[in-house]
RNA sequence: GCGGGUGUAGCAUAGUGGUAAUGCUUCGGCCUUCCAAGCCGAUGAUGUGGGUUCGAUUCCCAUCACCCGCUCCA
């Protein structure tokens, strides 16, 4: 069963707060805005900011086995026709004015024996064009749907300059395997990561800063050994029927099953650590006709926002396509030399070969593949080379900002000890995402020595952690304000500090108040922001 | 892309064919020994363009943006 919201929020009262508290801004609004564009303010590209450090935290720096990449924005195009972006964005679309569905013109064309009239590069319908669904004719003009933007690379606007804007990160990491390769001293297991800006010009661009037509990703591809390597290798290959251990150490004979597995868990259990609730995550495994027909398995971790379950990231078992399409374009080659494989397959006598040769060819043909490819796969593998698999886990960056600002969400009710109730606004946001961590105040302003020792005390927490220093108002309303921004804690200095050195900390979530000194509040800090 | 709705200050609302109002917020000052206290003051708006009119924020048209539903989401 699909989770849902354990809450419901308005994303007018949510987009409202983000506006006032300056998390999300409209795109070039001071000249009417632009449809699909959005601004992170001040404590929104914090947010984001932090979103982004912790996922390369995890998915590189704590890790052996991924290593980074930053590639430009625009490449070669000839990578968008070997991934198949540049095809599959370009067909020119007709809806029927009657009966407002939308058809492929070439395939509306074809299915009613007719020729789609094509002008260069503007297509046309021939008069006896009807809709399929209701036969009208008061059909649109076909309309090419190119969801890449397109640039030109220098100053000659011509055919042969154009360019296109990325529509994923991905595609560079394929593209610089090799480079990879030769200098990160890896060897398959591994995995290289991404984040960075990607454009789709979107149709329909909705949903506040879902579905934007300029978004981030954070995108690892994790190269694995295919299974039948793995199977030379160690003799086996372990399947999820094996109930291998996926919180510990990945081993050596995980199939390309496991690992997919894996990276689910991993993933998982990284949303839970930045403060998504489990409750509200769900687990969407795509099946048959959805699944791309390169991918073997694919799965959308998707959270329960407020307009629906959406999907926050893809993760995908791709298989060899993506390296294999880029070698077929590009004419070079992009498999690796396995060094325990050679020894494995050295170890082998004909016969054994044959027998594994027709195993291969066996299950490869089951697959739909053809056995003349599948000997040529098992003649590279009797060398010691293979063109990796991978596995991408693929996460939108702006989706999870968004996500994590409705889950922190929260509007409470409070009652004083005189019974006079108040309604609060918090940011519940974990203190590791937080934009600012700690707000820092002097009780009362016009006192100098305390306002002094106050300044001190910020100046010292400052070097450490994003902090927010106020001095205006009456305390409440300092903490109030801190509330609606997300930070998690607040200190206040008052004249015990002025004896003893402690100042009394407060807790955005409880309210509650405890009094310590700096030492013990930087460990606490350190402790919970992690 | 289609249909419906909405655009007045940072936010929430009011109002008018003739000087655009209020609350909160924000900023400054006074005060203030821990949860949006009080007092004084300040900044700040009719999405954009065109039309009708002596005069348009108001009426009309277009456009842009946002929201809802459909569609789309390689």
């Amino acid at each position: 069963m699909p989770p849902h919201m354990s809450k419901t929020i308005d994303m007018e009262v949510l987009a409202s707060l983000c506006k006032r508290r300056g998390f999300i801004f409209q795109s070039s609004e001071l000249y009417g805005g632009i449809n699909g564009f959005w601004d992170y303010g001040p404590l929104g590209c914090e947010l984001k900011r932090n979103v982004k450090d912790a996922w390369w935290k995890t998915m590189v720096r704590a890790r052996e086995d991924v290593v980074g990449l930053e590639a430009s924005i625009i490449m070669h195009p000839a990578i968008w026709k070997a991934s198949g972006h540049a095809d599959g964005f370009a067909d020119p679309m007709v809806d029927c004015k009657e009966c407002r569905k939308r058809f492929r013109a070439d395939q509306l064309c074809e299915e009613q024996g007719l020729a789609l009239i094509k002008n260069g590069s503007a297509f046309a319908l021939p008069a006896d064009a009807a809709c399929p669904a209701c036969g009208s004719k008061n059909l649109t003009e076909p309309r090419s749907f190119n969801l890449m933007f397109k640039t030109f690379v220098g100053p000659v606007e011509d055919e042969s300059n154009l360019a296109w804007l990325r529509p994923e990160t991905a595609q560079a990491i394929f593209a610089q395997f090799n480079n990879i390769l030769a200098t990160a001293r890896q060897k398959v297991p591994f995995g290289v990561a991404q984040m960075g800006k990607s454009f789709r010009n979107e149709i329909n661009p909705r949903n506040y800063t879902f579905r934007s037509r300029e978004f981030e990703q954070m995108e690892l591809e994790y190269f694995i050994r295919p299974d039948e390597a793995v199977k030379l290798i160690c003799g086996r290959v372990a399947t999820l029927a094996d109930n291998p251990d996926l919180a510990g150490e990945p081993q050596a004979d995980w199939g390309w099953e496991v690992w997919h597995r894996y990276w689910v868990e991993q993933r998982l259990a990284w949303y839970r650590a930045i403060g998504l609730p489990a409750a509200d995550l769900n687990q969407h495994w795509q099946t048959g006709d959805e699944l791309a027909h390169y991918a073997r398995a694919c799965v959308d971790i998707e959270y329960a926002f407020p307009f629906g379950v959406q999907e926050l990231e893809g993760i995908a078992a791709r298989s060899d396509f993506d390296l294999s399409q880029h070698q077929k374009h590009s004419g070079k080659q992009l498999d690796v030399f396995d060094e325990a494989l050679k020894q494995a397959v050295d170890r082998l006598d004909a016969d054994a070969k044959d027998h594994c040769t027709q195993r291969i060819v066996a299950a490869w043909t089951g697959r739909g593949k053809s056995g003349e490819e599948a000997r040529a796969f098992a003649v590279k593998l009797y060398e010691g080379k293979y063109v990796p698999h991978v596995i991408e886990p693929s996460a939108g960056t702006d989706r999870l900002a968004l996500a994590l600002l409705c889950n922190a969400y929260d509007e409470e009710t409070i009652t004083d000890e005189k019974g006079k109730t108040d309604q609060r606004t918090v940011m519940r946001f974990h203190p590791a995402i937080a934009p600012i961590k700690l707000g820092v105040f002097p009780l009362v302003k016009n006192k100098p020595p305390l306002y002094a020792k106050a300044r001190e005390i910020f100046a010292k927490l400052q070097r450490r952690w994003p902090c927010f220093w106020d001095e205006s108002g009456a305390i409440g309303r300092r903490y109030r304000r801190m509330d609606e921004a997300g930070t998690p804690w607040c200190v206040t200095v008052d004249f015990q500090t002025l004896d003893d050195g402690t100042m009394t900390l407060r807790d955005r979530d409880s309210m509650k108040q405890v009094r310590l000194g700096i030492s013990e509040l930087i460990e606490k800090m350190d402790a919970e922001i992690g």
